[in-house]
DNA sequence: ATCATCCCCTGATGGC
DNA sequence: TGCCATCAGGGGATGA
């Protein structure tokens, strides 16, 4: 599913949607969880109320109502929203949540793999942002030294540290691969390795390669749609995540696939040689 | 602490 | 056609 750029444009467009029709008329579960016990609840709380506020930290969503119930969710790797104009009563496959707004229409909360979540307990925003979660990748206190401090006695692959939310929040199995492609760097180069000059591309590229996609809507791989049903088109600016066999762009080298810790990792063997020295 | 592995779940795809 | 294995944008638990 979503990395940070799908997540934003989620939120950008479920805060259009909200923009026209704020108020909730009623929550409907049509199961009663998934990854965990939907807020049953909480929804009941809702009725009748105004949604102020839909904020993002890392790939979590909040949304407030003014009556200060909030929602913390997330949409696993296959969660999505769809506006709906007119109230359906016969729903898709996978329709799990649906918020009825005052007006009729709908938003659907889909998710075939159900890893998506809805929490309502007091302090589930500071439980799931403020705990094991690293900078934004917009941050300004972060720059090319605070990256190279918290990496530089890492043994492990600066891909699976790119994917290390704990470090910087956001990046996942496509934008990690993308990212490493860019800058330059071997996928496999332990964290110690990393020179703060390439923490410095490393960080450079995690931002246009980020900004660029929440430009472009995301990355509409498989089922990714934003909440007023449109599709990503930053999918077409992969230049190595799912090119397995295919030319890079820039030298014609065959690119390469590998799992590592547990994901498919894509990258070119004549781009990214250099296994980087320390300084 | 750090790291790799396995698991949650369903659907799509490819081999036989 | 069916059946089985493998894989998929995340992240949390577990054990070495």
């Amino acid at each position: 599913m979503p990395e940070l750029p799908e997540v934003e444009v989620t939120r950008q467009s479920l805060e259009q949607i909200f923009s026209k029709q704020a108020f909730v008329a009623e929550v409907k579960c049509r199961r009663k969880n998934l990854r965990y016990d939907l807020p049953i609840n909480e929804f009941k709380k809702i009725k009748n109320q105004k949604v102020v506020s839909i904020e993002r930290r890392a790939k979590y969503l909040k949304l407030s109502f003014a009556n200060k119930q909030e929602f913390v969710f997330h949409l696993g790797m296959t969660g999505s929203f769809r506006f709906e104009k007119t109230s359906l009563s016969k729903f898709q496959k996978h329709d799990h949540v649906i918020f009825q707004m005052i007006d009729n229409t709908q938003l659907i909360y889909n998710d075939p793999r159900r890893f998506g979540f809805f929490l309502s307990w007091p302090g589930s925003w500071d439980k799931v942002t403020s705990e094991n979660l690293g900078y934004e990748p917009f941050d300004q206190n972060l720059n090319a030294q605070v990256f190279f401090d918290m990496i530089n006695k890492r043994q492990t692959s600066i891909k699976a540290i790119l994917m290390d939310q704990k470090i910087i929040v956001g990046v996942g199995n496509i934008y990690a691969s993308e990212v490493l492609y860019r800058a330059k760097i071997h996928p496999d180069t332990p964290g110690c390795a990393i020179s703060l000059k390439s923490c410095s591309k490393i960080l450079q590229q995690i931002r246009a390669v980020l900004q660029q996609a929440i430009e472009n809507g995301g990355s509409t791989i498989r089922d990714f749609k934003t909440a007023s049903n449109g599709k990503g088109s930053y999918q077409h600016s992969h230049q190595v995540y799912g090119r397995e066999g295919a030319a890079c762009f820039k030298c014609k080298t065959v690119i390469q696939t590998k799992k590592t810790a547990g994901r498919s990792t894509f990258w070119c063997p004549k781009c990214q040689k250099a296994k980087d020295q320390q300084k």
